[in-house]
DNA sequence: AGCGTAGTGGAGCGTTCGCTCTACTACATC
DNA sequence: GATGTAGTAGAGCGAACGCTCCACTACGCT
């Protein structure tokens, strides 16, 4: 049939993944992406259709793995039924996936999700985005329905503000440099539980 | 003498905060700013120098009087003794500034302090950045003391998670959507709170 | 009236960007 | 060997960017 491929859309992911890791979003060109891969501009655009299904694929492949590891840890902690644990776990997941893999880790703390749907991502790429903010969103209601035995709004963003707003605030800094020291995990949980005790709005 | 001014440089100043708060830096162009402040392009530059510098200058205005806010905020609490609460007024100082000024507010948080030294900036005004950072510091410093009677780097890391990291993972949010809840605002103290006593790292 | 000075206006330079386009290539099938 | 197909390579298009440059202007001073 066909020309077989020179350049595997994984590879060329690779090289995403480090240009953004090392330089940012900003410095990510197709230029010195196609540099960096050894693929030309041309096999970027035929295989990917765009720069930002790039990002967004990048993005997506090391997400999903984040998801199912956090999955785990919450569901490790609601089998054992330490409801509180579960959350702290959440929480505590982008630590635990910078021990496992700091490179994941650092990806995903380099992009802001919300700016990865721009309507120029293929559509196939921007299903997948929303198929795994639904698996989020799904974690999120269920430890809400644990903690508080509610699934409204107001118990999704308490739940929200400590497994994601948090984390982003404490660990996300120390992932960027590449360290998370066990102290502000400490920290992380503490904070979690505080706010756990607030309760949701009401 | 020369020719009167006709485009004040705070006249410049508010249209490129209008344009951050509404549309981000990436849309802050040089073009955008003369369309929306009625200043031609040469008159930016011969007031400016650069375009980094007019970002720079608009963010330094209102960091000012969120710095003095805060600064009397935490003497108050100092004043009478309440070093966890100083903290807790330090961490809640965002949220009081979008009650009283909501436009300066939206501003600082549209906008990461790390990016704004980028060697584009005119000397004088990176000056009186840099002295602004130190100002900060101050303040870090003397709540470290007050809190655990120590001012080296881990008790400020320590302060400066529950005064900067917490906030802009709680509030800053809230501030960009127009409005912070008395309900995020007993959320942060309490986080503060939790954080404080886990003490200083080792 | 002539001059110096600070400010104004806008054409346009040089660069970079994402992306398109087309000629070309390596394979399977017939 | 001809043909169809998916992949490759890279020149270059059009647009946007920050910034420069220079002719011009309104004022105080002499």
């Amino acid at each position: 049939m066909p020309r077989p491929r020179v350049h595997s859309p994984d590879a060329v992911l690779d090289a995403a993944e480090d240009l953004l890791v090392e330089h940012g979003r900003a410095q990510l060109t197709i230029r010195a992406l196609a540099e960096r891969s050894g693929a030309s501009n041309g096999s970027v655009y035929h295989a990917f259709g765009s720069l930002e299904t790039v990002v967004a694929a990048a993005w997506l492949r090391r997400a999903r793995s984040f998801l199912t590891l956090q999955r785990a840890a919450v569901d490790e902690a609601l089998a054992a039924g330490d409801v509180r644990r579960a959350v702290q776990a959440a929480a505590d997941a982008p630590a635990r996936l910078a021990d496992d893999d700091l490179r994941a880790a650092r990806l995903l703390v380099s992009l802001q999700r919300d700016d990865l749907l721009t309507g120029a991502v293929a559509p196939a790429v921007a299903q997948d985005l929303r198929a795994l903010d639904a698996t989020l969103a799904t974690t999120l209601r269920d430890l809400a329905h644990a903690v508080w035995d509610r699934g409204d709004a107001a118990a999704v963003d308490g739940v929200t503000a400590c497994v994601v707003r948090l984390p982003a605030a404490l660990l996300f800094g120390e992932i960027r440099a590449g360290r998370v020291r066990a102290h502000t995990r400490a920290r992380l949980t503490a904070a979690v539980g505080a706010v756990l005790d607030c309760g949701p709005p009401s």
